[in-house]
Order: C-alpha cells, then sequence, then structure tokens
DNA sequence: GTGGTCTAGACCACT
DNA sequence: GTGGTCTAGACCACG
C-alpha cells in the first residue's frame, strides 16, 4: 500500500503524508476508512513507529484523519473536501507564483519540464 | 510604455509593479535609467498618483529602484541581480506547490492550462 | 495602547510600525494576538484609517503580522523571531556605521549623546 | 603615516582608505597636499601596487582626491566639506538605526559597549 | 519640478 | 463587521 524511498532527500513521515493525501484525492481511501495502525503499518514497512506517528499527527492535524482512542484512526467524513479547498488555495498560489516567474524572465518551458519531471516520476 | 487593464481583477498597483519588474527582467530598464515621475505617469496613465506612488514605493522595498527626493527614482544598480535570486527562491516554491498539487489529485493538465494561458497572455 | 506624536519629523505611520514592534519585542503582543481592526484604531487615535492601514501593510510585509481578508490581522507566529534576525543585521550595520563615523573624525561624546537622548526618550 | 593590519577581517584597501579619511577629517591631510604616488607608497607599505590602486581609486570616486596625469594625486579642494556631509547623512541614518535598534528591545548598554570598543581600538 | 505624507470619502470582496 | 483599493486634493521638504 505504502511506498517508501529512504535514500531521498525528502523525510519518510513527509512522503508517508503525501501518500496518504494522494491516495485519498483519488478515492483510494474513503471516509471512514480505517487506517493501519501505527505499530502494524511501522512493522510492515520497517519504519520506527515515531515516524510513522508524526505522519498521523500531521494528518490528524490537516483535519483528514482523527484518532479514535482505544478504536483506532479512521480519515476524516471531509477529508476528501478539505483536501480539494486546499487544492483550490494552492492552485491560486500555483497561478500567482507562475505570473511572477513569467514577468522575472523564466521561460514557459522551463516550467513545464520541471511540471513533467515531478509527473513523470508518479507515472513510473 | 506602460498597460494597465482597469477591469483586471489585479489591481492596478500590482500591475505596474509586474510591468517595471519584466522591464528590467529583459533589459528594457537598466540600472541607473530614471523611472518617470510619480505625477507625469500618472497623468499619462490617468490614474491617480498614490496608486503610482504605491507601486514605485513597493518596487522601493524590493530594492529594485530608488528614490531620491527632489531628484526623481532610478534603477538601482543590482536589480537585475536582485530578480534573479527573487526568480531562485519561487522557482523552488513552484516545485514544492506543483508536488504538493500532484499529490492533492491534480492533474497534469490542468497546470500546463495554467501556465499556457498566463504565457499566452503575454505573447499577444 | 499607541502614543501619536503629530507634530513629530517622523511620520505618522512609521510610529505605528515602530510602536508595534516595540510591543512585539518586549512580548506586550504575543502570536496569534489579534491588533486592533483599521477603522476602530483609526477612529481611536483620530487619524485616516488610510495612513493606519500603510502601517500595518508594512508590518505584513515585514512578516510580523498577517492579515486575513473578513476576519482581522494577526500577530504571526515567528515575529519574535524575525525581530532578533533583523536585529542582529541592524547591529552590524550599526558597528560599520559607527566606524565609518569615527574615521569621518565624528566624536565619540557626539554619538553617545544621540545614544543616550534616544534612551531617555523611551524611558521617560 | 599608514598602518596596515595584514590580519584584519577588513580588507587593506578599506583600511587605506579610512585611514585617508581620517586624515582628512583631523585636518592632517588639507586641500592641495599630495598624497604619495602608488609605488613608492607601495613599497614602503610592502603591499601590492594595485591594493592602493583600488584604495585610491576609492578615494577619488568619492570626489576626496583627484588624479592629476603625470603630476600626482591630490587631496580635493572640498575634501573636508564633503566628509562632513557624508557624516551628517551618516548621522542621519545612525540615529534611525539605533532608534530601530531601541524599538526592536537591544538594550542601552550593549549599543554604548559597541561605541566604547570603536573609539578604544583607536585611542590605542 | 521631484518624492512623500495625510485626509476624506467611496467602493469591493469576504465571512 | 473585516481588510484592500482607488480617487481627489492638500500640504511639506528638497533642489
Amino acid at each position: 500500500m505504502f511506498n517508501i524511498d529512504r535514500f531521498s532527500a525528502v523525510p519518510v513521515y513527509a512522503q508517508l503524508v503525501e501518500q496518504v493525501r494522494h491516495l485519498i484525492a483519488v478515492g483510494a481511501l474513503a471516509p471512514g476508512d480505517a487506517l493501519p495502525s501505527v505499530r502494524t503499518l511501522a512493522a510492515q514497512l520497517s519504519i520506527n513507529p515515531n515516524t510513522l506517528q508524526k505522519a498521523y499527527s500531521e494528518l490528524d492535524s490537516m483535519g483528514l484523519s482523527c484518532a479514535v482512542p482505544g478504536s483506532g484512526r479512521f480519515i476524516s467524513q471531509d477529508a476528501a473536501q478539505r483536501l480539494k479547498n486546499a487544492a483550490a488555495r494552492d492552485l491560486d498560489d500555483f497561478k500567482k507564483l507562475a505570473l511572477s516567474l513569467r514577468d522575472m524572465g523564466v521561460e514557459h518551458e522551463q516550467l513545464q519540464s520541471i511540471l513533467n519531471s515531478i509527473y513523470e516520476r508518479r507515472e513510473q
């Protein structure tokens, strides 16, 4: 279910947050779905439980998941909506940033190639 | 020399900042060049001098121009270098933002079309 | 809370920026605290809202405060840290400037008296 | 006449500029006085002539000295006045900087000790 | 003439 | 209610 690159510059916990967000975005994780427990998933991925705890805490603080003591951790009801709202805000920032870069003389091709490299990595 | 769209959602003063930054980036405004005076350019563009003053002040605070009271306002010596540095920082933000958007389920095509619209507008 | 000297040579908006910075530095304004709204404080101080807006915008651009349209304006989380960093940079400039003044023949006493006058004013 | 510290962090040419400015300020170098030629002074101080050339060029560009090809380099007529003007401007900056430092929470004693260390060094 | 500040008052968008 | 933008017009200091 998860794919960790231990040699990446991006921290393991951030990779996990990223992947959960993606799974929610594409509907693979739906509201009410349980996330694997910290101990079992940490064992399965051979990572430190604290690392996973940090990832889960971040998801909680984003309002994407919710820990129910004694029961487990679940995708929150409005997780997809929160992601969409966040995406809308970020899309706006994206436009502003691209506009600013264009005005500072950055070429269209340069920005396209960045986009390509980011999406190719995922499609692999 | 300048082109204001009064019906745009982006504030007039921001359009002006944007255009001066672009003129510096492409070398049309070189270090030491004088910017048109607040009053004359405001009259020419049919905008309020205060609006232009705000745009110019922003350029000053970016270190791109330098006001000499009683004399005029001039492009600073390291204006182009400052722009390049700012562009490098913004390119980094651009990558992070695009990565985040990808993970939130935004499609490659959507970001590309935003980029296209931004660059086409300029090329017109 | 604020104290404006209308007859001072230093602009009203600059006095306001100065005082907010001081309140942050001494901890009287903590991260997350709301600043008085533009209209209410302007009315209270009997100054034009635009003047206060200018002061607040400057604080925003320094990263000390953050405006949330429709909600209010708040002291940013890292405001105190930013002030400390700025103080470190300015201390360095202070040394260089004092060195330069010494070499141009300015007496020790003259600089001391400037310092005294600045700090006495505050202590009153 | 000159005193170079080769192990100082401040560049040799800057030390020279500093010392000439000081000599002008205290009247040890008067308008019309000749500066030692690049070659002789460089030999005397055991520094590279290019270093001295750089110092002299800087003094020229400040309007403090003036090179007369084939004849030598002389303290300009208005050197002292220029220094006074520069000092006046810098004194103003000094006040502003000190004010800003005070508002950012820097203590009076800290600034005084910086001043003391700078002036003691000279008096030694 | 230059830049800079301040006021008065209108309008918009957001929540 | 909040912040933000824009206009119109007055005033100051500097050169």
